[in-house]
DNA sequence: ACCTGAACACCGTTCAAGT
DNA sequence: ACCTGAACACCGTTCAAGT
């Protein structure tokens, strides 16, 4: 049995000041993330970058986990929400240009701060953590089956794997240009190939629909 | 400033016991990562459930970090051999064949047991352990490298970048079925997906060569 | 040469007391 | 309604003493 980590807010701020005090901690939170490692990230160490007592911590996160679960959230809900407009736009355009717009957009988010992005890959793993990447996960996956659904000169067969199959292809890659296996000076070479890479795949499963 | 941990054995087991004890201990690891979750995984736990005392732990590693590094490399290691061993074989073959084995060898190894690999994602990323999965990705790629290069039929612009850009598109898709984003079902029809979309991309790339 | 386990420092979390 | 910080339990790590 693997110990629970209830991530709600233990109590939701009801004045102004409050409001504030989260945000101020969980920015603290990043600070220390970024600056001192995962290591050295300890309630008492947030609690004094965001000039407050470690009692305020607790009074609206019911442990350090909720509170690296909170700045995730935060951080991924940003980056689903950039890929969720992309695929809006984009909707009954040629393969070709979904293709390269969903590269060019999540690289762009992806990469946009990086040292955040790779902060975020360093959290421990856990139940509520996977939850929320599992989560983020199903709604890139259900945003690009949309987009896909909506081409008007092809039809997909197992729409929702081709859909799952591309988002990984795309996150595998990226992944590797955020943890340095691909240099980041290359990133515009990595966007050309995963452009390609893309259109082709799509191309190659893609149904022909003559109306 | 990040905290650093060094991960060499503190000693080299000289006499068989010891042996027997470092092994113990790693296995211990795994059990107790498996059954009682990362929160859990303290070094008494790993001792009680080795059988041994928290010194001993502490003789052959010099942390707690260094433990799981040592699971982590152990574990890697043996999926990165696998992939050097396919990539050997299927040197000068065809693109097809190359795609095909490649994937089929990939998938095969990590979801061979899937626990296992899901509990390495859920290891603590510091320096060490980036540099250990940086290291093993740098020798999968180096090995797609040189089996790209063995084709007769076709040479890459870019080598290093298609070989990296292929890895990560097979990563990504298969981390996301370790994880459950692609019901583990699926795995089947994942593997035709990805054979295909390394298919389609290597052809894509490819600059025919006649001679 | 290897093992033991009490001892110490430090961290997560609580809660009685304050404003 | 919110904040403080001393107090407590637990974990990582050490090291003097054993075999």
């Amino acid at each position: 049995m693997s110990k629970t980590h209830p991530i709600s807010p233990r109590k939701s701020p009801r004045q102004a000041r409050s409001i504030v005090t989260v945000e101020v901690i969980l920015d603290a939170t990043i600070q220390v993330l970024l600056t001192q490692g995962l290591a050295l990230l300890t309630t008492a160490r947030v609690a004094a970058r965001a000039g407050v007592s470690v009692g305020s911590v607790y009074q609206y996160f019911p442990n350090k986990h909720a509170l690296l679960i909170a700045v995730l959230t935060r951080h991924v809900e940003a980056i689903i929400a950039r890929v969720e407009t992309v695929c809006r736009e984009q909707r009954g355009e040629p393969l070709e240009s979904m293709g390269r717009a969903l590269v060019d957009a999540y690289i762009g988010v992806k990469m946009a701060q990086p040292d955040i992005s790779r902060a975020m890959c360093a959290l421990p793993a856990n139940p509520e953590h996977d939850a929320v990447v599992a989560a983020m996960t199903a709604r890139g996956i259900l945003a690009v089956c949309d987009l896909l659904a909506s081409c008007p000169s092809a039809r997909f067969h197992d729409l929702s794997l081709v859909a799952a199959t591309l988002c990984g292809a795309l996150i595998g890659p990226v992944d590797m240009l955020l943890k340095g296996s691909i240099p980041i000076e290359r990133a515009a070479e990595l966007t050309a190939q995963l452009e390609g890479l893309c259109v082709y795949y799509l191309l190659s499963v893609a149904q022909p629909v003559t109306r």
